[in-house]
DNA sequence: ATAACTCCTGTACCATAGTACGGAGTCAAG
DNA sequence: CTTGACTCCGTACTATGGTACAGGAGTTAT
């Protein structure tokens, strides 16, 4: 079940094969074994490529990905838990942020149901002081937008 | 409390200046008056502005804020519900991709402590089959990442 | 009246994370 | 032994959402 082709690499960790030569570029990847000028990979360098995807949903950079890459090899518990600790915040504030979307979209697309009456008030989705649709009173939490999804 | 400058304007959204030239650039804040040649804002621009960064904390791209600012103008219910419900799809499934995220870090952080004995596994931080501490076990959803934060 | 702000326009540049492309070499099947 | 799929390399291009000048003009505070 190793060496694999590049293509196949990229097929099992649902990536593009450019997308695995821009990883090793970026030094994500590791340099592999080649045979015959084409690379091969292994179970270890799927599990390294499917950690970098995993760590981007969790919101981290490539760079920072980078760094967690490196820091697994070392011992240096500290700075990988901090790091752990930082993004964590910076999710649970995403995650908030995202909630407080959620339920202003929700009542948006209520009011904006077909048959309803009055406005689809669109701009307005988002105030604090809330549209009141039937005995709802939804009073939303903004947070500055940092970055998008 | 109306004809501000667009300094003021920026700074009452919390963006920069450059920021608003260039939404209006993009037509998402409409030609503003002006006054010798300075542009004047009222109540109305902000607001607007507000939505725009409000929309993009929701996940939504500049250009499908564009969408729904023409489409408040209008009566079309239906596309501006089937807009919101779309999102409202994407920010669920990425709010559980966070949770996941999350409970993967804080585990991660846990197993990171300075004084724990072990490794701290990074590269295995995201795996499914979870790494046990103590008496836990994290089954974790992944979900391929769309995009980050 | 001099400095310190703010504003104007336009163009250029930035980071992030890829994606595309040309031109060549390689490999397995028919 | 050719055809098609896959690989190689390097460079260039893309999208998104801004940010940074440069060069000039009007305003305000001391």
């Amino acid at each position: 079940m190793n060496a694999m082709s590049i293509g196949n690499l990229a097929k099992s960790a649902n990536v593009g094969v450019e997308t695995v030569r821009y990883y090793q570029r970026r030094g994500l990847l590791g340099v592999p074994s080649r045979d015959a000028g084409i690379r091969r990979y292994d179970e270890d360098d799927l599990r390294r490529l499917r950690f970098v995807r995993q760590a981007q949903s969790a919101g981290f950079t490539l760079e920072q990905i980078g760094e967690l890459l490196a820091l697994d090899a070392t011992e240096d518990r500290a700075r990988a838990q901090a790091l752990a600790v930082e993004r964590l915040g910076q999710i649970d504030k995403r995650i908030t942020e995202l909630q407080a979307a959620r339920s202003a979209l929700a009542l948006l697309a209520e009011s904006c149901a077909a048959g309803n009456f009055g406005p689809c008030p669109i701009i307005q989705a988002f105030d604090q002081k809330r549209l009141r649709i039937g005995r709802l009173n939804f009073p939303l939490s903004p947070g500055r937008p940092q970055k998008a999804f």
